[in-house]
DNA sequence: CTTTTGCTGAAATCACATAC
DNA sequence: GTATGTGATTTCAGCAAAAG
């Protein structure tokens, strides 16, 4: 039989209700009795148990986080780790544990949500998406579930509280970035329109080309695969003019175009600048070193469960969004080039 | 003598399985 | 079909001792 909180009781000679509020650091318990009777804790290797606890507090102090549609790639996509970083700093210090949806497929996560919710194993959901009508999204809107979305919600926007970039800025301002290295020709390799990130950054791109008066624009959308990226560079390189500067949004697939690029034996930045949001080891160690718009992921997933767990404390508090600034990391993918080599 | 402090100990409560 | 047991928490009336 486990050590309970009687039995804990018994040996110090206090009430089951002192040791609980012990355990909970109860200011009007003296600091000695707390002495006596974590030290009869020691002894007796006592553990609170959390189910008995849970019965009683409606709470699990857990919290669910809700992966996308998992390509094959999700889990090794460095948003992911940097975020979960962020996430489980904040979540370790408050004392919260983790529970992340391990399902492939669309229904296969709503599923998890939907037991998660009604199962009341978790208290809040962190989502780490924002894609266009969401069945997931809609369930915790319906069910009055406490949530934070990572991301601009493309719906409800008045009913959820989000963390995010200013997308459309940061894709404004690495594309005019490129223009102002003298790059006329920029094209942009983008990701599923479905996701609202994807929309924002290929609006900031086309803003920013129009901004500098600059009439085409090259716009690819491709899955993240070497196949994929061998396709989209020899496209590119079939295209009068050809560009001389690719925007992508994402890490896994601007190094899939570095190694399509070393493939084609284009030079990098010579003949080809490149540059992508996100901002890892990867664009660190990549050959040559990747300039990137760093979206500060940590940072997202940190204040989104700070965000989360503030709501949890307080639900009445007032919906606050937060954007975290990017900023251009410049490394070596990226040259400036002159006007003629620009039309030549 | 009254108030405050620091506790007591019983009871209600939670969701659910199993026993009666 | 109802009663019971699980373990922790919270509430509440109440008590003894210390403080005012």
């Amino acid at each position: 039989m486990a050590v309970t909180i009687k039995d804990v009781a018994k040996r110090a000679q206090v009430a089951p209700s002192t040791v609980s509020r012990v355990i909970a650091d109860h200011p009007k318990i003296t600091q000695e009795t707390k002495e006596k009777v974590r030290k009869i804790m020691q002894e007796l290797g006592y553990h609170p148990n959390l189910l008995a606890r849970k019965l009683v507090t409606q709470s699990s102090q857990t919290i669910g986080i809700i992966r996308k549609t998992s390509s094959k790639h999700s889990l090794s996509d460095p948003f992911f780790p940097a975020a979960l970083q962020g996430m489980s700093d904040l979540l370790h210090q408050k004392e919260y544990s983790i529970l992340m949806t391990s399902g492939e497929s669309d229904e296969d996560i709503y599923r998890e949500v939907v037991n998660m919710v009604q199962g009341k194993s978790v208290d809040g959901m962190i989502m780490l998406y924002s894609q266009d009508e969401d069945p997931v999204l809609k369930l915790l809107l319906e069910q009055k579930f406490p949530f934070v979305m990572i991301g601009k919600p493309t719906e409800h926007i008045d009913r959820v509280m989000y963390v995010d970039n200013d997308n459309v800025k940061a894709a404004r301002d690495i594309t005019d970035y490129l223009i102002r290295a003298g790059h006329q020709h920029i094209a942009y390799v983008g990701g599923d329109p479905r996701f609202e990130v994807h929309k924002d950054r290929e609006q900031g791109y086309k803003q920013a080309l129009k901004l500098a008066n600059i009439q085409t624009s090259m716009l690819f959308r491709k899955e993240v695969s070497r196949e994929a990226a061998r396709e989209t560079i020899s496209e590119m390189l079939k295209m009068s003019p050809r560009p001389t500067a690719i925007v992508t949004t994402d890490e896994l697939m601007a190094m899939s175009l570095l190694s399509a690029l070393y493939e084609q034996q284009i030079r990098v930045p010579d003949e080809m600048s490149i540059t992508t949001f996100m901002d890892s080891m990867l664009s660190e160690l990549s050959s040559p070193p990747m300039t990137t718009v760093d979206i500060h992921a940590f940072q997202l997933g940190y204040e989104a469960a700070k965000t989360l767990v503030d709501l949890l404390e307080n639900p009445n508090m007032m919906k606050r969004n937060i954007l975290v600034p990017t900023s251009i990391v410049v490394r070596e993918s990226c040259e400036k080039i002159s006007e003629n080599e620009a039309i030549g």
